[in-house]
DNA sequence: GTCTATACTACGATAGAC
DNA sequence: GTCTATCGTAGTATAGAC
């Protein structure tokens, strides 16, 4: 599909080298086409921007589809199981910000989150705010004396543990000595990712 | 200062629209001269962005500075006083990653985080590695029976809480309902992450 | 040291052949 | 639906006046 390849293409560069600095005529070269095309299917550059934020969405909410069932029916959930439903979900995004796969649309977001355009809206709207509400909701069962507010001021918190295996990831590798994150850096790493998470979820904040 | 001048705006403008987005023409009207002086006094755009490298690790050790010198001498430091150091350093990082002003260097740095040039180099040997050395080093008193690997992971999983704040700082302020992180939420925020850093340096990982 | 003027390249968009 | 050709604009770098 030419679409496909021509977004995932976009999406890499837009990532590389930004909006202003990545560039249609690369882009298509890239994907074996004629710059004309993107024109033909997105209108313009602008518009293949924003087709890549929704091709993005689309695919977290796919790999995040089996988290999102987690959270979606909190009915009868006790609490030493809301504690292990979130140490799952949390450790399912470290799984993801460790992935190479998630370099290309990660830089997407990063830009977005310093200085949001429409795309950001897509991409709120279309997976953000469900990921963000449910785990909210499911961090209330397992800390009931938290307030609403406290709770997702606390989700946020929780993921930038993840987050910055991604965000920081240049510095994450030099400090622990290493050219990337391979498997035993994946074990360490989310080993303690889950022994921090359990200490906020059933000590401080319990 | 004319060179200082054209420092800061070149963050500012490589920080919002990237390296190649980033036009050297705009730079130099913004510093309110000509674009040769960009040449004069840097080289070329290259060697810009690479001042701008070693301005930025500057002022962030300027800033750091307290912090630094706070693990400077670990001698005779006990367990609760290393604990308590480490509160306060990671209560630091999030006051300035909080604030507004950390938003321009801060993109600079993202950037470089996910394809490292040598400007990374830069920022990493001027600043950043002395700060991840010491804090694990104190670490190290606060949780005594972890190995140096594992000191090293829980560094930076740790600054990543406080690194959310700005790395996702849009999708923090969506689910806190504000349009920017004021007086309220940044206390909201920080007793959270003092809370959470607690538990996990005594609960989690003692 | 700072300016203006200019050479050269690459950009996004569009028109029109097929 | 995909291509080539081309237009107008904006980029970096450089040369030379002052």
């Amino acid at each position: 599909m030419l679409q496909t390849r021509l977004l995932e293409t976009a999406i890499e560069q837009f990532g590389m080298h930004g909006f202003e600095g990545a560039s249609t005529r690369e882009i298509a070269r890239a994907s074996g086409t004629a710059m004309s095309s993107i024109t033909y299917h997105f209108g313009s550059k602008e518009g293949l921007y924003l087709a890549c934020a929704d091709y993005i969405a689309t695919r977290i909410r796919e790999r995040h589809a089996p988290a999102l069932d987690l959270v979606a029916d909190l009915s009868g959930i006790d609490r030493e199981a809301a504690v292990e439903h979130c140490l799952t979900i949390i450790d399912n995004f470290a799984v993801i910000m460790i992935d190479p796969e998630s370099a290309n649309w990660a830089r997407f977001i990063m830009r977005e989150q310093h200085s949001p355009t429409e795309a950001f809206e897509r991409l709120y709207h279309g997976v953000m705010k469900d990921m963000i509400d449910g785990f909210s909701a499911l961090l209330g069962r397992a800390c009931p004396d938290l307030a609403p507010q406290e709770l997702r001021a606390l989700s946020m918190l929780a993921f930038g543990q993840a987050l910055v295996l991604r965000a920081a990831r240049a510095s994450v590798c030099r400090a622990l000595g290493t050219d990337n994150l391979g498997e035993e850096e994946a074990r360490l790493l989310r080993a303690r990712i889950r022994v921090n998470s359990l200490a906020i979820l059933t000590g401080g904040n319990a």
